[in-house]
DNA sequence: AGATAGTGTGTGAAAATTACACCATTAAAT
DNA sequence: ATTTAATGGTGTAATTTTCACACACTATCT
């Protein structure tokens, strides 16, 4: 038979938004010793019976009421002492969501008194190794917006050439090239011009597209998911 | 307090090897229940006190007699089902390792009958889903190649461009332009050119080359490690 | 009517990628 | 000494991709 340890595994996630033109990502107080008050990745225990997957979803579930995003694994931590009071080896998952003012955040069970949106740049010090953790993940994201469909599940179903550009600065941390991003990004083929304008702007209102993601799956003929 | 559950971590080792133009990797044969006598990943279970990296390379050293092997995580997986006698959570490491016929492979363990190198292609069913973590492992340094130094962690130290051109060939499967190919490699600078010449031929000898780490390290200017 | 703020567009230079074929060198066999 | 077998080593032109760069247009607000 299996041998039993006192080993616990967690899940932690790394959920990104995009609001107002900046990148953020969610966090949660602690409501619990250790790190109580503490700000932390929303993050708790794999129960025996359900995969590491299925844990993602309910957990993020549980401490901020969102569902169905699409997790994606990325890094398991395994230092001897990243938990204070016991050995707890974490898998961190990402996702990606669309910020929607509407959705409220809250949390199901007591464990996070609150959770919320906060922008990347200055973080302040998270609980545990949280800031290691956001930091790779926030490396993995830069890295595969080159060959995942990572942009379009932040932005909202239409949205216009600009705001793309400017998620993309903000992931990237650069400025680009408004003709050159517009070209390149047309030249895919898989963004959709629609017969709609932005409203209720105050200036020239820009055109809007919609992400094709069969077109998508199709030019780069992979799954979507070939980085497993 | 945190909660005690019967779940268990292992590690599984995906090491890959290059000999007689063949990539290859390291497989065991069980010698205890379950999957007794069949073929599998090096893999084990990782101890209290010691963290997933540690780990790692114990547990590959006892299976196989290997040691300090630059081991890299790729993924965990957690499904329930996974090992038919309970819950065990795997995170899969690989490495990159010059085969060398003098280095014998004996495990230091009984849980192994014994150690070798079997070529990528034509591989058994494996235990568990021991084929499943192969195959993730494999799209991994696929895709690293182009930006991680690979490739010279499993040729000799000092080596033709004929033998590293077969070994892109080897991971990428396909067919490589000499021309092309040594082209670019050389463009890069970070290859040394050797005043010697391969040995023991009964063809023109070939010069050798040597990887030279900090010129890379510079150019790319990652410290070599920056996908984590 | 003018100010404001963001939309939308093209061209040329430079760099990178691709396709492609033949002679040179060596050791072994005759 | 000659031949053979096997691999080493090299260049050029066409194509594609990337990059740098600036101004006129449109809608709204005052």
């Amino acid at each position: 038979m299996l041998p039993t340890f006192d080993s616990v595994f967690s899940i932690d996630c790394v959920i990104f938004g995009f609001e107002a033109g900046e990148l953020k990502i969610l966090l949660i107080e602690r409501n619990e010793e250790p790190f109580k008050d503490w700000l932390a990745l929303p993050g708790y225990i794999v129960e025996q019976d359900e995969s590491i997957d299925d844990a993602a979803e309910r957990i993020l579930y549980e401490l901020t009421g969102l569902r169905d995003l699409h997790m994606q694994q990325f890094h398991t931590f395994g230092e001897v002492n990243r938990h204070p009071q016991g050995r707890v080896i974490t898998v961190a998952y990402y996702a990606l969501i669309r910020i929607n003012g509407q959705k409220e955040l809250r949390p199901v069970t007591q464990f996070a008194r609150k959770a919320f949106w906060h922008p990347v740049n200055e973080l302040p010090k998270l609980a545990f190794d949280h800031s290691e953790i956001f930091n790779t993940g926030f490396n993995k994201i830069r890295r595969r917006l080159n060959y995942q469909p990572i942009a379009f599940e932040l932005l909202p179903e239409k949205f216009t050439l600009t705001q793309l550009q400017s998620l993309y600065e903000a992931i990237l941390n650069m400025k680009l090239d408004k003709r050159n991003f517009r070209k390149k990004m047309l030249s895919y083929g898989f963004l959709k011009e629609l017969d709609e304008k932005q409203k209720g702007v105050s200036y020239r209102a820009a055109k809007l597209y919609k992400f094709d993601r069969r077109k998508y799956a199709k030019i780069f003929h992979n799954d979507m998911n070939l980085d497993k």
